[in-house]
DNA sequence: TCTGAATAGTCACTTTCTTGAGTATGATGG
DNA sequence: CCATCATACTCAAGAAAGTGACTATTCAGA
């Protein structure tokens, strides 16, 4: 009962289909939450019968017909009441973190390369994130944003993110680093 | 299959109990992969019965009795496989960040309240991350330890622990602050 | 002396997640 | 003209994870 309010907050923004949502789920939403869009699509119908969000039909000539869902009263209270409860710790699950774990007993070849590409994703990411934040705020700055602009949420939580994948980027970078310093002097 | 290789991860440095590697998860281990004492346990004897560790009984008086487990050669060229595949992305689930992400449209108490308990949570985080580094690495310096050092895999993922948990304490207190403040601006 | 926490686990049940496949259409690129 | 990608979803099966309760002993504190 947690993608539930994933689900929620990430509505409560824009009216979004499934297809739209589970793209929301790679971007900035898997800044707090990951899921497929399988789940997505599953989740949105048990929304939907508990009243929390409301689906409507939108036809399309050029593309297949969609649903837009949005958040309903309930939904809101629903929000309301969970935003109250106490929080779970975050929890992170990094199979490269795991391999970096072990660097000392195995190989390290495939790991830098892991370190290397991962390195070059949270860099991508990084841009998409100061741009998207830019975007939000358009041309205040983010003082006065932060204390009267709109939106605030989504720009919190991407601010988040942004220094989530700074850090990833100088760590991946340095870990690399190290381990193929110490390849060399191995030798 | 994905837990069983940060088990066999958490192992590689010290021979531990079941009860011992929960513990380790609550850590250490939590900067990269989350699981509790009953997956432990069941995933421990899953290994064994694979033959990727094996465990020996040490009879205690004052205590009840434990099982042991170290990775085996098996073990070892399992991760070693595993190491030389390709990594899934991280995934992260934050219900904190949830309830940011929704911040504009819900009261802001409680999220606030839960901001400064976690930005507590992630001080306390960080003075263990300090002082268990320092331990590991004794009196060099980083840099050298980093290129010479023994237990580097270990030393590296805690060091991406301290800068996450670093990140989370300033983000979580800087959101605080800006919610804080435009509650009373808001009046 | 009683309570609660720590050690060291086990068992059963339920929910959630992942894997993998399948449907159908239109647009884009070579 | 054909292949592939993007839109927009659905279904089923199996693996993984979470919830909650339970056993038993010892130590520390009120």
């Amino acid at each position: 009962m947690a993608l539930r309010h994933a689900v929620l907050a990430a509505l409560l923004d824009d009216e979004l289909s499934g297809y739209q949502l589970a793209k929301a789920f790679n971007v900035g939403v898997a800044n707090f939450w990951h899921a497929l869009p399988q789940q997505l699509y599953a989740e949105l119908a048990r929304l939907e019968t508990d009243g929390l969000v409301t689906g409507r039909e939108v036809v399309q000539d050029t593309r297949p017909n969609k649903r837009l869902f949005r958040v309903t009263d309930a939904g809101l209270a629903e929000l309301e009441r969970f935003a109250a409860t106490a929080a779970k710790p975050s929890f992170v699950r990094d199979e490269l973190l795991v391999k970096v774990q072990t660097a000392d007993r195995i190989g390290t070849g495939a790991v830098i390369e892991q370190l290397v590409e991962r390195a070059e994703f949270a860099a991508a990411k990084i841009e998409l994130f100061t741009s998207l934040l830019e975007k939000i705020r358009g041309d205040r700055d983010e003082e006065d944003f932060l204390l009267h602009g709109t939106r605030i949420g989504p720009y919190l939580t991407c601010l988040r993110g942004l220094a989530f994948e700074q850090g990833n980027k100088d760590w991946c970078e340095r870990s690399a680093a190290v381990l193929r310093a110490r390849r060399s002097a191995e030798v």
